[in-house]
DNA sequence: AGGGGTAACTTCCTGACGGGAAGTAGGCAC
DNA sequence: GTGCCTACTTCCCGTCAGGAAGTTACCCCT
């Protein structure tokens, strides 16, 4: 067990785990983070907190307050929210961090795990920013289809 | 409108739509896409039938039938996959195409965007099955570290 | 000719889940 | 002491997903 190598772990792995059954990990994995709010999440702890100006900037992680994601992720619920953060704190996707100052302050940051998902989730992101003409069109053309 | 080149409305779109904000539609895009089945269901109809024994082939889109993708995608209602297809096929991501044969015969299969949504897909699938073992590793830890 | 079978849905019911709003802890400023 | 701040937690309720049964349309078999 302990005599593989990482790459044989990795690739034995690989050969498991299947997404497309319904009792596999990997599949109840990609359920989670197939959720809007975890898009949200790690899009925002990802990008710089200039992504209004500089677009989504690849750059280094960088840590966020609870109350700068509730502002940020507009429409998120605090329960929500919260959700979010601790499973994606106990899958070791990212850090919660709580320094005890007036009023307790709450930071969260990525993993290098978390960081490395967070690719993925960037590039969804953009992919609906960018492609979104492109469904509105497709969605007219639909719905006139046939009315 | 149309004096623009793609790069000048792409860069425009770039700019208008952001995802963070809650009435964009961008942002309502981003929740459609940010769904189990329709992440199993672009990395269905985007990797070859083998995928069992060729792992996942980045190669050509297949059309597959309504009752292959039941089989495949384990654990689907008939409800979810026929309301999954109906708004990716509005969305311009597949095509529907109903053959009249003896029972009549439904395929579906990628468009180019949703080819180009499918690589998004397919990584996240692939990230979900190769980094399985991390976030296992990473909820133990979490569990035992305050019972 | 009538019963059975099949593909692709559609409808109904019910339980789980997300959103909204209100409540909680606890330390400091006034 | 009263109030306020952050970061939650709890409660209620509407919506939505899952499961199973029903539907349509056609052909085959007897």
């Amino acid at each position: 067990m302990a005599t593989m190598t990482a790459a044989q772990k990795r690739s034995q792995a690989k050969a498991e785990y299947d997404a497309f059954l319904a009792g596999c990990p990997s599949r109840k994995l990609l359920d989670r983070l197939s959720d809007k709010w975890v898009t949200l999440v790690l899009a925002a702890l990802g990008s710089d907190g200039s992504h209004r100006f500089g677009a989504d900037c690849a750059g280094k992680p960088r840590s966020m307050r609870y109350s700068e994601l509730s502002r940020l992720l507009a429409g998120v619920s605090q329960k929500m929210l919260t959700q979010t953060l601790r499973s994606l704190e106990r899958d070791g996707l990212i850090t919660r961090t709580a320094t005890p100052t007036v009023p307790v302050t709450v930071s969260y940051e990525l993993t290098d795990l978390g960081l490395s998902l967070h690719q993925m989730m960037r590039g969804l992101k953009t992919w609906a920013e960018t492609h979104m003409d492109d469904v509105l069109a497709n969605r007219a053309t639909y719905d006139t289809r046939d009315a």
